[in-house]
DNA sequence: CTCAATTTGCTCCACATGGAACAATATAAT
DNA sequence: ATTATATTGTTCCATGTGGAGCAAATTGAG
């Protein structure tokens, strides 16, 4: 009995695939990040957050990545401990922290995101251009569809 | 700021996309697995092996889904107290147990099964037969290439 | 101006999960 | 046969995570 085997039998090829792909890729590398970089799941949200936008409030990443804010709240805490993000008092609304990302966390990041690049090249190895182009074709059609099929 | 942009910022459109992807098709329909039916994972992955297969070992489990052997004994004896499979002494083998699936426990295996397929027509409504055809056949290709690049 | 309602971020708590150690049983070595 | 080693499945424990509720601060209605 294979895994393989068990998603050959069930009545979604595709997303079973997606699920199955999504796993063998992204979880080694965030054990490994986990492992490596003692950063966990949590951390790496807001970190990306941070990398993409400046001055951002706790609560923008929670409905951006819809989260609760608990989990939020313990990745911007650890991260400030750590050094890799800035938090400092809105002057506006004192309840609100603006958020900035430092060098070190930018470091870092890049460093995270460049694991997840050569596991998606490794994956990928299979498809030549053609087909690489197709499936990300593909895949962006309905991901910009979600809103239409969400539940 | 929305998730979509964060996604395309990404040096991995693949792999992020898979992510994306899986995570909006499979998690609300987990969330009301449990919600609906008190299901938990562990549990869902234990019954889609019996499902597949009779007369299985936890072990085999444990192997074909990369588990851990506490995480499946808990679903396996979770499963048991609600008469959703069945437990045996294996005659030879005294450590091991015989796991089985029970009518009840097959039914409501298809209807979550049904549940995830639903939820994949939805996903997937903006695809024409071929892109469908395409995208199956591009994903099946990376799938069974898994061996070669998981790390 | 005053007080209720909202918003922000945090702590407490409950639970799912994986690692490690354990008992029971089976297998191998001499 | 006896003893050491493997294997199976379980319980204990540490940790990550989300829900509910909380205090502090702001906003809005009268």
């Amino acid at each position: 009995m294979k895994l393989i085997d068990i998603l050959d039998a069930t009545p979604f090829p595709i997303g079973y695939r997606l699920a199955f792909l999504t796993n063998f890729w992204r979880e080694p590398i965030l054990r490994k990040m986990e492992k490596d970089f003692g950063l966990i799941r949590p951390e790496l949200t807001v970190l990306m957050c941070l990398s993409f936008q400046s001055d951002v409030h706790a609560r923008d990443i929670c409905e951006v990545t819809e989260q609760p804010s608990n989990t939020v709240s313990r990745g911007v805490s650890s991260l400030e401990r750590k050094g890799l993000i800035t938090r400092s008092r809105d002057k506006i609304d004192t309840r609100r922290q603006v958020l900035n990302i430092t060098p070190e966390g930018q470091k870092l990041h890049d460093q995270i995101m460049a694991l997840f690049k050569a596991g998606e090249d490794r994956m990928l190895a299979t498809l030549d251009a053609g087909e690489l182009a197709q499936l990300e074709k593909l895949l962006s059609k309905v991901a910009r569809d979600v809103e239409a099929w969400r539940l």
